[in-house]
RNA sequence: GCGGGCGUGGUGGAACGGUAGACACGGGGGACUUAAAAUCCCCUGGCUUCGGCCUUGCAGGUUCGAUUCCUGCCGCCCGCACCA
């Protein structure tokens, strides 16, 4: 008896997939093909176990797939640009290609040494020219198509990593990567116009079933559509004395409330709006009060204590409707710029916020909506506006009307008088790319003085970012280079600039999924390999992506689509969000946290430190971060166990979907399986007969144990098939192991047991392969064969071994479990109503009473009530 | 505040509306060992007068039957948030 030799075994059978080539990816592919994909990593320098889930769970189903017959595409690469390695540059002057090229080679040999049926032969790197060059050109085509665009705007900038950060990157008003609070700045921007999509993102959502529920639900968040009004109040009286021509059309808002209008009681305006700026030139009280308003955090806590404020303008808008009334215009601090128009007009009876800006102003408020069933006069509105259903009143014409059918009507209306229209807007907002970093793509675009900015013509990409930078100053090294933005326009020849920014980091992998379709093809996309392989089939990440990279990935698709790239709209068919990976956390006495490494557990919950034996307090199991000092480094695991036994624990112990628990236990829960099925093979090799061996006959009619075998060796492919099919890892190795667990339990010698043992072993081995495919193409060798399990398909079940002759059904009285009995299969209901009054149990509980009713559901239950 | 999810043994978790707790971890007992490790076997939701009774966060409802569907609470987690 030989132990496990999981090292030079795990080494063995990865060399030998390798010089097989066993995961090309097949070419010029026929049938049916399977694309799986897991989100690829940054090259930060070593895997961590978030890694090692993701890519295990893509793995598993994988080699499944290539075992189903599928045609597989299942490729890796590096998301490598990124802001880490400038940071590193900037500590430990080395070149930021440098650093990320040697952690990609550090990285690429811990997931190789993970088993992962991955077709190495297509990795991409996003830092290389040859990958960046084609978004350049992406991006001058969407330039062209009106897809991108240049503006000034206020953008979230971060102060410490320099930075310009999409609304998606800030995370209740801080950066996501720095934590730094995010101010506001007004800087001159590249934008993709993914709102031009709104709708078509939104919609899109329906057709991806296979996504989990929560991320489209986030994602339809995140559009925020609503439907509303946009309409037009003029300025009362005569303001030419005030207000710059541009004005005299009076304020737009807009409102998802039209139906309200009669109870309009001000307007106010965004503290940038352009009016608020323009009347701010004269006034430097109202100047004093919009710094103020810019000054306000945008975090959680800023906006929750913030007071609603107003500033009188002094100017009065005409209600549309109300020829008498004028309302005051104020700039307020709760407007925002960039929703809507910037502009509303309040209706403090029927919105908390304009409620409690008519209080603090002493505002009229006037309720237009009353209860279904509510006397109008009698309805006052308190401390809280009613925003509830209800009928229109003192609204002349609206007046009985119900809210929707007065929207239509105000907005009818409104559109007779030119001074409306139905609008819908969005939460979205553009997508804002340029960032003033070094390690990006750089934007290929020359400004000139003349012509304004100018794409880089075509012939001369790609623009590659310049190797000699220095880090020994802050800010962006591609700006202070002396040379590399100094070129010519390509318009009129004069000195020009390059654009010094680079591309959001988003940018890269918003496509990288179609470049591995073709990863060598000349342009971005093949379209032959692009159309037969998208969209992907399996895409597998963390939920942390639900509106960053899955919407910018939605949006490329269209975008690529409209330039004609692409002749797909959604990118990722079938998406699985794994949870994170937790780790108990350690304290010592001082309340400092400890590493897992530097603590000994002394009985059940007993823990003490290893230097001193001092005492530790347990904390919760929490995501494994180097602050909590919780975290666990899955080579020293692989190195110790092997990757078999890591495989196994990632994907035993909870659903996907869920987070994962890291526990010492399960991965010696893990490696003593593996043990466990080693010595079932070792245990039974020399009585097995040849690989096959014809069945002998009498396993054909045979009622007896192996017979029995068979039928549960047939069974676990069924469920462990549908286990993987609905992503239920954790259930499969359930499956796996109650299979093992029959095989130990045969017992017996003879011919029929030995045939029906050697096909139980041969099927485990081949369902267990997806998981722990090394230690099964070993088994699979001492079972006597001499070709490669990654070469063989699926098991089949056969079906009349999967259904049992009989069933056991359980016996309820009331509803209460009495008995069970052990029918022929699809006995008749009579048979089953019969034998179940019968029983004792049954008998007793019905204490001589008769039966009132008798529920019989075939082949599973029989419900007495009496 | 809005939206969503989750509450099942000591723990992770199983259960098309049909035998709750599969499969593990942990624990207990035993075997083998001089001993330990490893391995193997048995037990392991609670209570029990040994007949049973109770048990899926709490309270109701629908149903012959509810962990599963509905309503209302309680608790935890996540996302969004001055979005007009």
């Amino acid at each position: 008896m030989s132990r496990y030799d999981f090292k030079a075994n795990e080494h063995k059978w990865q060399t030998a997939w390798n010089d097989s080539a066993a995961f090309a990816t097949p070419t010029d592919p026929q049938g049916p093909k399977a694309y799986v994909l897991e989100m690829f990593p940054y090259p930060s320098g070593r895997i961590h176990v978030g890694h090692v889930r993701v890519y295990t769970l893509g793995d598993v189903i994988a080699r499944y797939k290539r075992a189903r017959g599928y045609n597989v595409l299942h490729p890796m690469g590096w998301d490598a640009f990124g802001l880490p390695a400038e940071n590193a540059a900037i500590e430990n002057h080395v070149h930021p290609a440098k650093w990320t090229y040697q952690n990609i080679s550090h990285m690429r040999r811990q997931l190789q040494s993970m088993g992962l049926s991955i077709d190495w032969a297509r990795e991409v790197t996003t830092c290389d020219p040859d990958y960046y060059r084609h978004e350049q050109k992406m991006f001058l085509d969407f330039l062209k198509a009106g897809l991108a665009y240049r503006r000034e705007s206020w953008v979230n900038w971060d102060p410490v990593d320099h930075t310009v950060l999409a609304n998606e990157q800030v995370i209740d008003g801080k950066g996501w990567r720095s934590g730094a609070e995010v101010e506001k700045r007004k800087l001159n921007q590249w934008f993709l116009r993914i709102t031009a999509f709104g709708d078509e993102l939104l919609n899109g959502l329906a057709s991806l079933p296979h996504w989990p529920e929560r991320v489209r639900i986030m994602q339809e968040n995140w559009i925020g559509r609503s439907e509303g009004a946009r309409l037009r109040f003029l300025l009362s009286g005569d303001t030419s004395s005030k207000v710059p021509e541009a004005f005299a059309a009076g304020i737009e808002v807009f409102t998802t409330r039209p139906d309200t209008l009669f109870g309009a009681a001000f307007v106010a305006i965004a503290p940038n709006h352009p009016l608020a700026e323009t009347l701010a030139a004269n006034d430097p009280v109202l100047k004093a009060f919009i710094n103020q308003c810019n000054a306000l955090g945008t975090s959680e806590e800023a906006i929750e204590k913030a007071e609603k404020k107003g500033l009188k303008t002094g100017l009065f808008a005409d209600h549309p409707f109300i020829p008498s009334a004028r309302l005051p215009v104020y700039v307020a601090n709760f407007i925002l710029m960039d929703y809507g128009t910037g502009a509303i007009f309040g209706c403090p009876a029927h919105d908390q916020r304009d409620l409690d800006f008519a209080r603090k102003y002493d505002l009229p408020v006037r309720p237009v909506v009353v209860p279904e069933g509510t006397d109008p006069t009698q309805f006052t509105i308190e401390d809280e506006a009613y925003t509830g259903p209800g009928r229109l009143a003192n609204s002349e014409f609206l007046d009985g009307r119900d809210v929707n059918d007065a929207k239509r009507e105000v907005i009818s209306r409104l559109e007779q008088a030119g001074q409306g229209k139905t609008e819908i807007t969005y939460r979205l907002r553009d997508w804002g790319v340029s960032r003033q970093r070094y390690w990006g793509c750089p934007i290929p675009i020359i400004h000139c003085p003349d012509c304004g900015p100018q794409p880089v013509p075509e012939a001369d990409l790609p623009v590659r970012l310049p190797d000699d930078v220095s880090f020994d100053a802050p800010g962006n090294p591609l700006a202070r280079h002396p040379t590399w933005k100094h070129v010519p326009c390509p318009n009129c020849g004069k000195n020009g600039e390059r654009e010094t920014d680079t591309f959001d980091t988003f940018f890269e992998s918003s496509w990288y999924f179609a470049r591995y379709c073709a990863p060598d093809a000349e342009d971005a996309f093949n379209r032959a390999a692009a159309d037969y392989w998208l969209p992907v089939d399996q895409y597998v990440g963390g939920i942390e992506h639900a509106v960053l990279h899955l919407l910018y990935s939605r949006f490329f698709t269209r975008a690529l689509q409209a330039c004609g790239y692409l002749g797909i709209s959604e990118p990722f068919d079938g998406l699985l969000t794994q949870g994170m990976v937790c780790h108990e956390t350690y304290r010592d006495g001082d309340g400092k946290w400890l590493y897992p490494e530097d603590v000994r557990r002394e009985g059940a919950d007993r823990f003490v430190k290893i230097s001193d034996g001092s005492a530790v307090s347990l904390g919760r199991s929490e995501k494994m971060s180097k602050s909590k000092k919780n975290v666990v480094d899955p080579q020293t695991i692989i190195d110790a166990y092997g990757a078999d036994t890591v495989r196994l624990f990632i994907v035993s112990d909870s659903p996907p979907e869920r987070d994962l628990d890291w526990t010492d236990s399960g991965i010696d829960g893990a490696w003593r399986y593996l043990g466990r099925l080693w010595r079932l093979i070792e245990d039974s090799q020399a009585t097995l007969p040849a690989p096959g061996a014809p069945m002998p006959a009498e396993l054909g009619s045979d009622t007896g144990a192996a017979f029995e075998l068979r039928r549960t060796v047939n069974k676990a492919i069924r469920d462990i098939t549908d286990d993987i099919e609905r992503l239920h890892f954790n259930r499969m190795v359930a499956h796996l192991r109650e299979l093992s667990n029959a095989i130990a339990d045969l017992k017996g010698d003879d011919p029929a047991t030995r045939w029906a043992r050697r096909e139980a072993l041969e099927t485990l081995v081949r369902l267990a392969a997806p998981t722990i495919p090394h230690i099964c193409e070993e088994m699979w060798v001492l079972l006597g064969h001499d070709d490669m399990l990654v070469g063989v398909p699926w098991p089949e079940a056969d079906a009349r071994l999967v259904a049992d002759d009989t069933v056991t059904i359980a016996v309820q009285v009331n509803g209460k479990l009495r008995g069970k009995l052990e029918l022929p299969l699809d006995a008749s209901r009579e048979a089953a109503e019969a034998a179940a009054l019968d029983l004792d149990g049954v008998k007793t509980a019905m204490d001589g009473k008769v039966a009132r009713k008798v529920i019989v559901v075939p082949n599973r239950i029989v419900n007495v009530v009496v």
